[in-house]
DNA sequence: TGCCAGGCGGGGT
DNA sequence: ACCCCGCATGGC
């Protein structure tokens, strides 16, 4: 699959905080962020648009539009880029309830959650089920480099987008699939979640996620903060609480309702991104020590791309 | 080797 | 309402 440049598109972020580079690194693999060019695939209405976007020195974002179609509206395309930047989210209100918290109290302002389709929101979710954050993504990335497509830009044909392998081959190729890249038992999940999407669509599975099997409260709010940038869900594992029953908060539950509220997912994303996802005893070694900020050493969310 | 990890659901009390 | 266990897989 090959896409040709169409247009160019300036994109001046909402407010001054937007960090282009934070936002790109997190959770990107190398196809994704190369340390100075973001680029992904996004499909609206079955059309395949691809975007590199990069920084100027003015701080404006520069994103180079790429597709098979020649009839793009460009007003269009810019707020589907906006939208998956997240370049118009406004964050004022959870970093004033970061300041009061004592995990986040010193969170780096200007990173955004980058939205996906529901459907690789349902891969990376199902994928950090009982397993730490680097078997997690292995398994991510195992899935997108055996059974992904590649998609190439035109002047860019040595770095493909490996996008994640569609609901339907998932389906016609069977569970097998999803067993070789090392999601076990998960596999069963997302066979569901694909038969949701490909025999009824997205709305119905919006509705009935919650009742698929394998789908409990970690994963469901995991996915609606993903695909919808819906962060009113709790996403509480072994891991968080863990953390804050560190710092002394005895019902986690309870905290996060009354403290975060309607960002209570994007409280648990932005935790991981500020201790590196280490696994629970060194996490809690890190906070103890009151280093709460990223350490960009090793395999972490926001150096992914180094890596993979 | 065996044990555990950003969950989950089912079956016990 | 709780508590407890098994579950695929990979890393240590």
């Amino acid at each position: 699959m090959k896409l040709r440049k169409r247009m160019i598109i300036e994109l001046e972020p909402h407010d001054e905080k937007f960090n282009f580079k934070l936002t790109a690194s997190a959770y990107s693999f190398s196809w994704n962020f190369n340390g100075r060019l973001y680029r992904t695939i996004i499909r609206k209405s079955n059309i395949m648009i691809g975007i590199i976007v990069q920084e100027r020195e003015d701080r404006k974002m520069i994103a180079e539009v790429y597709s098979r179609e020649n009839s793009l509206k460009k007003d269009e395309i810019e707020k589907e880029i906006r939208d998956h930047l997240g370049t118009d989210e406004d964050l004022e209100e959870f970093y004033k309830l970061c300041r009061s918290d004592p995990l986040l109290r010193e969170v780096i302002e200007g990173l955004h959650v980058r939205r996906t389709d529901v459907w690789y929101a349902s891969l990376i979710a199902v994928a950090q089920q009982n397993a730490s954050f680097r078997q997690g993504w292995r398994m991510i990335w195992n899935l997108l480099v055996k059974y992904g497509d590649r998609v190439v830009l035109e002047g860019h044909e040595n770095s493909p987008i490996i996008c994640p392998p569609r609901p339907e081959f998932i389906l016609e190729r069977g569970e097998q699939v999803l067993k070789d890249s090392g999601y076990g038992y998960r596999s069963r999940t997302l066979i569901e979640i694909a038969r949701t999407l490909v025999i009824e669509d997205e709305n119905a599975l919006r509705t009935s996620l919650r009742k698929i099997r394998g789908v409990g409260q970690y994963t469901y709010g995991l996915i609606m903060m993903l695909a919808y940038r819906d962060y009113s869900n709790p996403v509480i594992d072994r891991w968080v609480r863990g953390l804050y029953e560190t710092v002394g908060v005895r019902n986690v539950e309870e905290y996060y309702r009354k403290h975060w509220g309607k960002y209570q997912a994007l409280a648990t994303w932005m935790l991981t991104v500020m201790l590196d996802a280490l696994p629970l005893s060194k996490a809690i070694e890190r906070v103890r020590k009151g280093e709460l900020r990223p350490s960009y050493t090793g395999l972490t969310p926001l150096t992914l791309w180094r890596y993979y």
